[in-house]
DNA sequence: CTCAAATGAGATATAATAATCTCAATTGAG
DNA sequence: CTCAATTGAGATTATTATATCTCATTTGAG
């Protein structure tokens, strides 16, 4: 075994990866060293592959945020109308919660280049998704797409945290999501 | 001046929670030292009002919640229809982003006991205000009340953060909210 | 099998910050 | 004015976690 071997180190990388997110997911606090050995490896070790905490957390953020992006384009938000694209898409990231929820709010990498690059593409499509639906008359034209991007962000989150609390059923998460997105809290005659 | 002169101890912890409110929403990490410096005090006097750094956190949080619930009890809930009382609340709320969004998510004190003794009667204003909508017809039933409030209030977080980035103007910000709350971000063709 | 590369356990060094302590200076009630 | 209570500046100690280093052991490519 090399470091030359790049697509070894790589799987390693994965693999300590997904210890830590999962570790991090039960008890956010947890030090370098609760990881490594969360992860089954020394601390050395760990710092050969992050050399800094941050370096770690950024690395994991990365990984959340490249798995909602597969989500997303897995959801071909192209294909059929807005409102189908949009459901199924939000069918496809709500069972993502648990991996990916709290590492994208709690930490304080909110603007961290590495991440910003991932995360503007990813608000583009959505932004797109959203703009089609407006132009094709299935989503309101009178709300910003930007807008509406970040609302829908932050009711995921909602959503996913009523899941992750108990209090709604993991099954009927992403149509309770959707229904109350799309329909608003309103009846019709209270908003005609 | 004795320590048995409550009020001006009570008077001083309040200017020095304000103070300290102020700097950690600029730098939500700053250190003890940091905060005692920017109220004009010395250290050694702030951890004679507060022992440890999580006794001011759950101090300064306490606070965040008792300003929301003042500005509920403000909006009179109870009175004229629940969409206008609903609407009264956000205006109530919004203007109140900037001293209390960061204070409430950012930090390790979600489930502190002190705090949830403040919190739970919230909750339960606005499940009320929440429910009578629902029975008065205004609205939606399908939906439960509690992932209503849930919904609700992430959709603060969403729109505060919109405001404290500049994406949506502060005047207009309840308003937004309150018609993306409530009409949702489909047409009634989409929905129909 | 061989050996260079990689690893793990743990010691050690750094760093940041919280918490405590000391004491001289200030404050304000009476 | 007086004096006990309070305060502030800063030294000191305690705590915690990160980061580095050492070296014996393990691993796996060839």
């Amino acid at each position: 075994m090399t470091l030359r071997d790049l697509s070894l180190v790589e799987t390693r990388k994965i693999d300590l990866l997904n210890a830590a997110g999962e570790l991090l997911a039960q008890k956010p606090t947890a030090s370098l060293a609760e990881i490594a050995e969360y992860a089954g490896i020394g601390k050395a070790t760990l710092h050969r592959y992050f050399a800094s905490r941050e370096d770690l957390m950024v690395a994991l953020a990365q990984r959340a945020l490249m798995v909602i992006r597969d989500a997303i384009v897995r959801s071909e938000l192209e294909r059929g109308s807005a409102v189908d694209a949009f459901t199924r898409m939000i069918e496809m990231l709500m069972p993502l919660g648990d991996k990916v929820f709290l590492l994208l709010n709690d930490n304080g990498l909110q603007d961290h280049p590495e991440l910003a690059d991932i995360e503007a593409p990813l608000t583009e499509l959505v932004v797109g998704l959203i703009q089609r639906g407006q132009a094709s008359g299935e989503l309101r034209a009178d709300l910003n797409a930007e807008w509406i991007a970040r609302y829908l962000d932050y009711a995921l989150f909602a959503a996913w945290k009523a899941v992750h609390d108990g209090s709604i059923a993991r099954n009927d998460a992403a149509r309770l999501l959707v229904t109350t997105l799309l329909g608003g809290i309103a009846t019709r005659r209270a908003t005609s």
